[in-house]
DNA sequence: AAATTAATTTAGAATTATTCTAATTACACT
DNA sequence: AGTGTAATTAGAATAATTCTAAATTAATTT
């Protein structure tokens, strides 16, 4: 559960660009979220957190997942009036959650699609963020012998 | 704040579809969502539920907003961690959320946009419903003199 | 029409995710 | 080392929603 250097320097720039500080519990929430990217709740990294970390708050938790997204380096996803969950896949993409099994699923999309998108709106208009959630369930593809 | 007869006709079928009452809080509760386009919290609705009904009950707004929302005569619309707010729009369409004013905004949408999302899905997936939320602000148009 | 049954409404308690508060700790800079 | 600022921490507070159990209403059967 280490940062590649790669990701040290995004991660330490990112977070400075907001005048924030590098952390080590800001880095190794960060590092949980990249490296299970299975967007888990604030409870969920909290637990997995103190494994190697026992010390941290959930309060901490949480602070450090508003700067990470703030800062751009995660994203959250909310599936009606569930928890919270956290994304570290900054390409453009939709989720799935199966209501069944309660997974979610990244959906990659094509820049275009967000781009049409966007030509509905009013001029005035600004969109920041465009969260596209399927709602639904994963069926058993028929086999064919 | 009276349902016209042809929304009561879709009301009651729409419930007895699904065997349930079309009761008088359900009716007023429908009424009340269909002619403030508005996107009101629950909260909202049981304070203007109270004044031609002032014995309603909030589990009451809950649970008719629940009926409500089962039998499809309206819709459930979720922005990040805010109260769940409700919305008579049945046709296909997008939510605008400015963050500056809190106010929601319909984004109609062609079925065309929702079919070519679709297509992004992989085969087992099955949507039941899709949201699409653009959070942002609006700004004030440039005047051209 | 009275009795029975089932569904709905109601008030208030309980839950749960999240935010807030105030105290402590860690760190950068003189 | 001392000061100042930001971050962390534990626990209390909040707020939207759900749950529970009793009361009411409506529908159905006798």
């Amino acid at each position: 559960m280490q940062l590649t250097p790669a990701y040290k320097t995004i991660f330490k720039s990112a977070l400075e660009k907001s005048s924030l500080k590098p952390t080590k519990q800001r880095e190794h929430i960060f590092s949980l979220i990249l490296n299970k990217k299975d967007h888990p709740t604030a409870d969920e990294i909290f637990t997995r957190s103190r494994e190697k970390m026992p010390s941290i708050s959930l309060a901490t938790v949480y602070n450090c997942l508003e700067t990470l997204v703030e800062s751009g380096l995660i994203r959250q996803v909310n599936f009606e009036r569930e928890s919270t969950r956290y994304c570290p896949n900054l390409k453009p993409h939709a989720h799935f959650h199966c209501k069944k099994t309660g997974s979610i699923y990244d959906v990659d999309l094509p820049a275009s699609l967000f781009d049409s998108l966007k030509k509905h709106l009013p001029e005035n208009f600004q969109p920041e963020q465009i969260d596209i959630n399927f709602n639904g369930s994963i069926h058993i593809t028929k086999n064919h012998y």
